[in-house]
DNA sequence: TCAGTGAATATGTATGCACATAAAAAGTCA
DNA sequence: TGACTTTTTATGTGCATACATATTCACTGA
């Protein structure tokens, strides 16, 4: 316990710029004092205020450009960080068996809609592939997915018993980048008779659209039935 | 253009860091060299390989525990990052005409659900105001919030007519932590009748949490009309 | 054998310095 | 005036170094 009064970390530096953000000591739009003068008046180094900066920027709170400076974001928005497990493993966490069943698999070129997904110019050889996600073999989340046989060859040859392939992809194609989309629909056909649900029930709908580089890996259309939930934490 | 060859940005160290990762010369759940190791192999400083760990553990690639070393995530999650801007912003980005309307107004103690969701152990004064924001005059969502008036007393004050509790309290109650839930309903009552929905058609529901450090600040939840989306990348 | 203690070690943080880079501001010249 | 160039400036990045801190691991003693 050497009580390093003087010696802010630079955590503090964060909070206490966040701190009077969030007071109003600087105002929305507001331009925030040069780093180095910060510095000198938190009595420290402006590496140390520059990280806390970079902090707040990602965090959405501030925005940087150099020589312009700093300023606070004039237009708040939401920022939350989305942790979306391989759902074998979300199942067991809430304490239910997990399982899993292949409803349809078969090889085609990529249909506008998922060209579309992927901005592709051209079709692509890709696996179709449908399953059915069960916790203690009640239906939990139905997915229609494509993957792309040129960046995934070795789907080919898989069928999906074992492993699914969600989990699959994850743990051997992991990408660099992904988007997400929410929405919600109305069960109908085939998605409902699987999820066992009622015709027009509500479902929430999660699309996943993943690339390695520039090479699309899977899109994925999960549909979850009324009560499912997908968090998110600042 | 001083091409600076044996110079690598921390970017580029994180980048190959990611390769290999994704490449499997550092499998799942494999330990990576030490950061004074892989410094010396990429000839830079061991500041600018803990910057590109720290970005990769960031992005949930990797996990690093002190002393224990840094490894690859043996279970990846998919993560991304969600912004979600004020809705008039939102509304007007698409190119649609903005407006609102407060449709329900009125002070009470918070009722069991909304405490729960506070994780509140006695009820607290709030206002509960139920508002719906349009695109071009057509109902774009529909927000039922709860604000708490220990923490906000101004909005004791405030018709809401000209500028939205959503904007209000983004722009002068700026929150320390947040917490976000989406899931599915199918649309009843009043919710459908102001959103113009069918009875039971499916609606995306986005509940959002907010804090001032332990306080309360505002729970809303948002209902969507099919078509609506959330995007996320990562 | 096993619990407790202490040394070794890998990551975390801070400092001071130097230079890179982008953008604004000032200066220049027709 | 107005287009162009140069300088200034605030942030971005890298390096070398020292110390902090949390675990692990080996050692110790009953």
């Amino acid at each position: 316990m050497t009580a390093p009064a003087s010696r802010l970390a630079w955590t503090d530096v964060r909070d206490e710029l966040r701190a009077r953000i969030l007071t109003r000591v600087y105002k929305l739009g507001d331009k925030l004092p040069r780093d180095a003068d910060l510095a000198a008046a938190f009595g420290c180094t402006r590496t140390t205020v520059h990280r806390a900066m970079t902090d707040l920027a990602s965090a959405g709170l501030i925005e940087r450009v150099r020589k312009g400076g700093t300023h606070v974001k004039a237009d708040p928005v939401t920022r939350a960080t989305l942790d979306i497990p391989i759902t074998r493993l979300e199942v067991q966490a809430a304490g239910c068996a997990y399982s899993h069943r292949v409803i349809d698999r078969k090889a085609c070129p990529s249909p506008p809609h998922v060209m579309a997904r992927f901005a592709l110019t051209a079709p692509r050889a890709m696996l179709r592939l449908v399953a059915l996600h069960l916790a203690d073999d009640r239906p939990y989340i139905l997915e229609d997915r494509w993957i792309d046989l040129g960046t995934c060859p070795e789907v080919a040859d898989l069928d999906f018993a074992q492993i699914s392939a969600n989990e699959w992809l994850v743990r051997h194609k992991p990408y660099a980048r992904v988007e997400l989309r929410f929405g919600a629909a109305a069960a109908q056909g085939d998605i409902a008779l699987h999820l066992g649900a009622a015709k027009g029930a509500a479902l929430l709908v999660m699309e996943r659209i993943t690339w390695d580089a520039e090479n699309p890996i899977t899109f994925v259309q999960s549909y979850a039935p009324q009560g499912y939930e997908i968090r998110a934490q600042s």
